[in-house]
DNA sequence: ATATAAATGCAACAATATTTCATTTAGAAT
DNA sequence: ATTCTAAATGAAATATTGTTGCATTTATAT
């Protein structure tokens, strides 16, 4: 599904966004795309010690300018990341798909073969995009939690 | 839409929630029911400079509990607290409806009368809530855009 | 009027995010 | 290869946000 990613890939995705390759991007490239969950700062402040805190803020920040990576809010309102698939552009994103938040693992999966059903406003309203939250037991969990 | 209330039913919603009836905690839910936005923590400080921080935020706190606010993450993932229309009860809340969030005042609208449009989700999950959230100009601000 | 549990206010603390600036480094230029 | 420079990092300081503990006040039941 997600396709799998090397270093020189990322190195190219760094240089098409005019980013230098540096270290510590590279290891939040490789983190983010070795998941199919997205990453919060804390997650990568607990992977990643060496890495300053601000640095990693950072780069957070410029990836989701750079339309790398898209920010999403978990069930707590903390900020979670995952990799755009969706061809998106520097400040303008298109992620509308399903976020699916697991209130087990905590963990929040894009759900990007999912399109978002359409659905009208009332009067006045002028949309511009939209996101679908789910919320509940993610696969995993849920086959834990019938197995016992 | 919203129902007008006065000081005396909100007095009889802190009685029917055995909270008892004091000068903040009525002019918290008498600022909420006016408005027909969502109102953040930091709204809140604002506009009451005499009431002490943490305990707004023990307002808010309780009210979600006893099922009378619920709380939504703007596009920033602050949180801010919106009235519930959905005879919601302590611990179990049923705000399953659109939320708005309008990207020049910042406000958050709640869209109850929209209902959720079904949806089937990926083999393995299991949902068990939804929330689905617009963003782009409310009706306020649209006006206000086209008029010039 | 009194008693008591609940609620508030204040101070301290903790967690999270941002700003500033000195130092380092990637990549371009020579 | 060496030098140069803008970009990126790291470290400290500051700001913002949310929580905890405790003394004081207050709503309400008796
Ligand atoms: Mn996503
Ligand atoms: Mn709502
Ligand atoms: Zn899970
Ligand atoms: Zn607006």
């Amino acid at each position: 599904m997600i396709p799998a990613k090397n270093n020189y890939q990322f190195e190219d995705m760094l240089d098409k966004h005019q980013l230098k390759k540096t270290a510590p991007r590279l290891r939040v490239l490789s983190m983010m795309y070795s998941k199919n969950t997205a990453t919060s700062q804390p997650d990568l402040e607990n992977v990643m010690h060496d890495i300053d805190r601000v640095t990693l803020y950072r780069i957070l920040n410029v990836f989701e300018e750079k339309g790398i990576i898209h920010k999403v809010f978990d069930l707590d309102g903390t900020a979670n990341y995952a990799v755009c698939h969706s061809d998106c552009e520097a400040h303008h994103h298109h992620d509308e798909h399903v976020h699916f938040n697991c209130t087990v693992c905590k963990n929040v999966y894009c759900l990007n073969e999912l399109s978002l059903p359409s659905i009208t406003l009332p009067a006045g309203f002028r949309p511009e995009s939209f996101t679908l939250y789910a919320s509940g037991l993610c696969p995993k969990c849920d086959k834990k939690n019938s197995a016992k």
